[in-house]
DNA sequence: ATGCTAAACGGACTGCGGTCCGGTTAATAT
DNA sequence: ATATTAACCGGACCGCAGTCCGTTTAGCAT
């Protein structure tokens, strides 16, 4: 419970108001991005907690989808307004709840130690981000899952976004100069939760297998196969 | 409105009944999977038709998003009740709408003329099969995006299925001896309607570099880059 | 025609995500 | 201490997907 993400998760810079908040009505009104260093009522802090808490004490005893937001107010003591003011939604709750393991990730392939980290030749810096996924996915999928909003703009999240951008990056430097931007859109669509997760429980994959078989696309994407 | 899926798009056998339908509570339970030839009483049948065009009508109108099962109800002139023993849930409801364009799909997949249909040599077929279903998405894809159930089964639709053997055979005919079903499985995910629709509607792609793009990654992924 | 029964019908009901708005309170200025 | 006010609080409220169950009816046997 501490850190903050490098890149949020979610588009609005507070940790607390998301993008779902009513943009321009009444007092509450909040434009998406706060200048940044405004600081929050300590009642709107002590809420928060008691909510993130209870959110994980929640998720421990009933798993990510026996969580209802209503449930959770209840829990924690507060109205229901408050849960949809503090995280905007569902999705935006659920991002929170992840983003300390998306700003560990985000940490160790952008600044960590090679191979996943700067360093290293790209077509190892692949292989090794989509290893690392392969077991964060394993670890926070369930999470992740919950954490997608509905609507397209869940690829437009920060975070995905710079996932993207990294992957793009690296085949660039791999020397694929045919579509980076798409190669990478394909690459994160193999990585994604929902696929992995439906691999692994339904169909009983190993995740060394998915590991392996992730070495094998990108070393052909990059065509050092 | 003729035709019926070579392979249906969702478990249940009948066109009318969906896994949704409570098992074994009540006088209406029938297990998911009908001996097949029996026959809808003729109410039933009026109903369905009543619904289909109905909520063809409706989507022409507002939209897929627009449409919910309380207003197609009311709509066509029945109980909320009987669109849901119709078609199971929103999602089997959008399925059957899909099925005609699905079976033309899979019939020019399967039996078609080359290069989609068999004859024409692995790779140009799996060329033609991403070609083919990307525009197949962007005609289709809007339905496509709201027949998805939410759970994993997702991936377990008949179809989807299909498709996934369909990538696999020819990954194997065309040499990928390296875990052809879970390079299945990363095609299949560069071709999902969620993420080929963000890339049109919102990056502004054009469906020619998408194809490109496809063309590209089975090429390396086959090694014949 | 009449009676029987399984299937179909329909609308009230539940639970959930998300919104609204009148009342409350923490922070600041005086 | 007191007044001010912007932010916050809470729970009633809404729309929608999906369920339940008492009622109706199509199809069939007599």
């Amino acid at each position: 419970m501490s850190g903050v993400s490098l890149i949020p998760l979610r588009p609005g810079a507070r940790p607390g108001t998301g993008p779902g908040a009513r943009p321009g009505t009444g007092p509450d009104a909040r434009p998406g991005a706060v200048p940044l260093g405004e600081s929050e009522r300590s009642d709107a802090a002590r809420n928060r907690e008691l909510l993130l808490r209870a959110a994980r004490e929640f998720i421990e005893e009933c798993g990510v989808d026996g969580l209802t937001m209503g449930t959770l107010a209840q829990r924690a003591g507060v109205g229901k307004g408050t849960v949809f003011r503090r995280f905007g939604s569902r999705a935006g709750l659920m991002m929170t709840l992840l983003s300390d393991a998306e700003a560990g990730f985000q940490g160790r392939f952008m600044f960590g130690p090679p191979p996943l980290g700067p360093g290293a030749p790209p077509l190892e810096r692949l292989v090794a981000f989509g290893v690392e996924r392969i077991a964060w996915v394993l670890e926070f999928g369930e999470l992740a899952r919950a954490a997608d909003v509905s609507a397209y703009n869940r690829f437009d999240v920060p975070a995905a976004v710079l996932w993207h951008r990294h992957l793009e990056m690296l085949l660039r430097e791999a020397g694929v100069t045919a579509d980076p931007w798409l190669m990478a859109t394909s690459l994160s669509a193999t990585l994604e939760p929902e696929r992995l997760l439906h691999a692994v429980r339904v169909h009983g994959i190993a995740p060394e297998r998915l590991a392996e078989s992730w070495r094998e696309l990108v070393s052909r994407v990059v065509g050092k196969a």
